[in-house]
RNA sequence: GCCCGAGUGGCGAAACCGGCAGACGCAACGGACUUAAAAUCCGUUUCCCGGCAACGGGAGUGUGGGUUCAAGUCCCACCUCGGGCACCA
């Protein structure tokens, strides 16, 4: 038969229209088969994919096909994280409706994945937006303010005075509102709702063993850092003239060269303890942008008149306020040791407080004047009944000393606070409570959700939540009195849908319960999630937490998520993150346009292996193109060569063990590292490598050899391999068959090729049977006719030989 | 400042356990096919030196040292780039 050309629009559109049968890739739980898990993070649905998403599931198909191969009952579901911001400022800019834009862009976007091939069980999406899934998200919070795990108290928020309204961090640029430059933001202290997710800092922490296996180290090092644990102590200070001032130190073997207690300005006692005319002073302080940048921050502050009194030796020390103190660790309070710190260091002598060394080195005598901080662990002087002591007992004995007058206590303390998940925003799910005059705040009964998002709102980008303005919103009796009450206008974070969604997969329809717990049992954990790296903190220590919620609300057995976790690297251009900005975006339809979804998604898996950033390259993009047409050509024109009787010879042989060798580095692949890039140039080799033989190839090796070769193509270019699998004359889907037994026989060359070297230097090859023991191969070196002559009165020193790859000839 | 990761041809990269550095691809160049071009097929391509040539010699994986018969790979110091954390008391 003569060889066809590659067309691949055509191929891949008629394929793409027989994979719209929904059993195609459809799981269901099946006792028989070991099950396999694989997710990649959903999308958020901005309205296109980029070449980060198509990077991201293309990992993520190749995995799924090839473990549908192996004969595991494999999940591969998708959906949309399709809460957020950019819906309600679509709607400003536009003039659209926000759940309308939304589901306009799933389906563009949908339509695409579809396009480039990936393998998703569509009848498991699921969509956030939608008060199937959002409604779970108000009974989750239901339980949790049942447990005491969500709550509501006064925090500081940043404040726009223009908007009008709280910004979100990131919405902080340089200390001022992002949409107004020039107007810096405030702190407010507003009432937000809480998730208490430091009810679980050890569970996050020490159930990272879990995870230690199948989660990259660098992530689990970045959740360590954010928990942040910290031992030390408590110790209370007594304010001259009434109230007691708690600081947390790390270092309580310090205390005897404490010289002053230094306030968080946003201090609940600092507004009581400054002098009247300090007050402006206090709240610039609290005000300055520039706190947010430590980098840029001079440490500042002021005496208050006030002193307290260290516990320990009974000295009055000032009560300071400092710039540089934060509230949000330990108890909002230090005490400054400026002789065994830096920045109590700094600050002290600026402002002329005395320092007072109270630890020495181990191996030097404890100085007079001090030039700069020791920090180091030493042994305590100057103390009391502790000096001479070493720090680490003196901590000890301190602290028991402390417990035991009651003025401190050991105490640990977390980086990691609690989830203010507040948002004063429109598109995002509502917080089931009402607030009642007589009542308070009353939850909404579980028979009442969802409580639904109302779709006709003026979305105005100013003030409260559009929903505030919301009369049939905002107008409900109260469930508890019956009296007329206010629905809650606040939505939750929209991390709050992405810390399940991938349990609602497993049961997206059930409408009397997130999921029934069985069907978690069997899917769950998660064998291999894969996402950005950029979610290392956030989505990631937001969906441990809520699976350990969710296990001791005795809805799931499994602690953790995933068991696996894979990161991905990012996409550039010429270097950079590809942005609009930049304007060096690849377009994902533009290439599949042009050469198709095969090519687009083999040279996202070409150029560089996975977990590394990889450069976009259209000139290289080619290369994958040219490889599956050679590929197409070589199995259209020898698919009749198949069945034609001749003697196997050489070449046989030859694209036999080729073949092999091939599948051993491919299956390799897949079960280790995922190299990618290494299995598609292994099989540019194979290709090249029948390129040469094929003319001399018989019946006898030629259906092995396309067969095979198709079956391997299958996880990674998924449209040209069922259009060669039909072609071959088999029933479909290629995917579904049994991934190819590796033959170690057939792969093994005929001779072990043995370099010689000289000094280490490659000197002569030599070919030897498998198996030439050592003897054999030193004495077939030192005889080589290119090597013998360099031995030529010269003194064979040693002889170094690795049977079936080296011999090394050390001479003098 | 601290903690990771990386640095290999013109470019993306490979070398997985210390054993032939540069597989595979891009780009470039040469040849075949073609009236011509594209496409395709077959070659060459780390650098330097010698040779008409097959070939031979030398250098070479950010820099400097070390361990070893043998180092891109292990150890020490440093440089550059990328990422994370950073007044966390």
């Amino acid at each position: 038969m003569p060889e066809k050309t590659y067309d691949p629009n055509a191929i891949e559109l008629k394929w793409a229209a027989r994979w719209e049968d929904p059993a195609l890739y459809q799981a269901s739980a099946d006792a028989t088969r070991p099950k396999y898990y694989v997710l990649e993070m959903l999308p958020y649905p901005s309205g296109r994919l980029h070449m980060g998403h198509v990077r991201n599931y293309s990992i993520g198909d190749a995995l799924a096909r090839y473990m549908w191969m192996r004969g595991y009952n494999v999940l591969h579901p998708m959906g949309w994280d399709a809460f957020g911001l950019p819906a309600e400022n679509a709607a400003l800019k536009n003039n659209r409706q926000p759940r309308e834009w939304t589901l306009s862009n799933i389906e563009h976007m949908k339509k695409q994945m579809k396009r480039l091939g990936f393998s998703y069980d569509w009848a498991r999406e699921v969509a956030t937006c939608e008060p199937e899934y959002y409604r779970w998200n108000q009974w989750f919070f239901l339980k949790m303010l049942e447990k005491d795990l969500a709550y509501r108290k006064d925090s500081l928020v940043n404040w726009c005075p223009e908007c009008a309204t709280v910004l979100a961090n990131e919405q902080v640029v340089e200390g001022c509102c992002w949409r107004h430059e020039q107007t810096p933001v405030e702190q407010r202290a507003l009432e937000q709702w809480f998730l208490r997710t430091t009810a679980y800092s050890d569970a996050l922490l020490d159930e990272i063993k879990q995870l230690e296996a199948g989660w990259p180290e660098r992530v689990l090092t970045m959740q360590r850092n954010w928990i942040g644990r910290s031992e030390g102590s408590e110790v209370d200070f007594e304010v001259e003239g009434g109230g007691t001032l708690r600081v947390f130190t790390t270092r309580i073997d310090t205390i005897f060269g404490a010289t002053c207690v230094i306030l968080a300005p946003e201090h609940p006692m600092a507004a009581a303890l400054v002098r009247a005319e300090d007050k402006a002073r206090l709240k610039s302080i609290i005000d300055d942008p520039g706190r947010k940048d430590p980098k840029q921050l001079d440490k500042e502050g002021f005496f208050t008149g006030h002193y307290a009194i260290n516990p320990f030796n009974g000295r009055m020390v000032p009560i300071w306020i400092g710039n540089f103190v934060l509230m949000g660790y330990g108890t909002g309070t230090i005490m400054a040791v400026p002789a065994h710190d830096e920045r109590d260091f700094e600050f002290c002598t600026k402002y002329g407080i005395e320092v007072r060394p109270v630890v020495r080195p181990v191996d030097d005598i404890l100085p007079l004047v001090v030039g700069s901080a020791f920090p180091d662990e030493g042994i305590v002087e100057s103390s009391g009944p502790f000096s001479g002591l070493p720090s680490a007992e003196a901590r000890r004995q301190m602290n028991a000393m402390a417990a035991e007058k009651g003025f401190g206590k050991s105490a640990i303390t977390y980086r990691l606070k609690d989830w203010g998940i507040s948002r004063q925003r429109y598109w995002g799910t509502p917080i089931p409570v009402v607030h009642c005059k007589a009542c308070g705040i009353v939850p909404v009964p579980e028979s009442e959700l969802p409580v639904r998002l109302p779709l006709d709102v003026q979305i105005t980008g100013a003030g409260d939540s559009p929903l505030a303005s919301h009369a049939g919103f905002v107008n409900t009796p109260c469930p508890r009195c019956q009296a007329p009450a206010r629905r809650e206008t606040d939505t939750m974070d929209t991390f709050i849908d992405s810390s399940w969604y991938f349990y609602r997969y497993c049961d997206n329809t059930n409408s009397g319960a997130p999921f029934e717990s069985s069907r978690i049992a069997y899917w769950f954990p998660i064998d291999q999630y894969i996402g950005g790296v950029e979610h290392a903190i956030l989505h990631l220590i937001y969906s441990r937490f809520w699976t350990k919620v969710m296990r001791d609300l005795g809805l799931i057995s499994n602690a953790e998520p995933a068991r696996n976790l894979f990161t991905q690297g990012m996409v550039l251009k010429d270097g950079a993150k590809m942005s609009k900005s930049l304007g060096n975006l690849v377009d994902p339809d533009e290439i599949v346009a042009r050469f198709g979804a095969d090519t687009c998604r083999l040279y996202t898996l070409f150029a560089a292996p996975p977990e590394k950033d990889m450069d976009w390259n259209d000139s290289s993009v080619e290369g994958q193109s040219r490889f599956l047409g050679r590929v197409y050509r070589f199995v259209t024109r020898n698919v009749d060569r198949r069945g034609v009787a001749g003697e196997p010879g050489a070449a046989d042989r030859r694209a036999l063990r080729k073949l092999h060798q091939t599948l051993k580095k491919i299956t390799g692949d897949f079960d280790g590292r995922w190299h990618f890039n290494t299995s598609i140039a292994a099989l540019m080799e194979l290709v090249n490598e029948l390129y040469l033989v094929e003319g001399e190839m018989t019946g006898s090796s030629m259906g092995s050899v396309l067969n095979t070769l198709v079956l391997m193509l299958a996880p990674l270019a998924p449209y040209m391999a069922e259009e060669l699998w039909e072609e071959l004359g088999h029933q479909g889907p290629v995917f579904r068959q049994a991934w190819p037994v590796f033959d170690e026989d057939l792969a093994r060359e005929d001779e072990a090729e043995v370099v010689v070297q000289i000094n280490g230097k490659v000197r002569a090859r030599i070919l030897a049977a498998h198996g030439t023991p050592g003897e054999i191969l030193e004495s077939m070196a030192l005889e080589d006719a290119k090597v013998a002559p360099q031995l030529e009165g010269r003194q064979v020193m040693k002889v170094i030989v690795v049977p079936g790859k080296l011999v090394n000839i050390v001479i003098r």
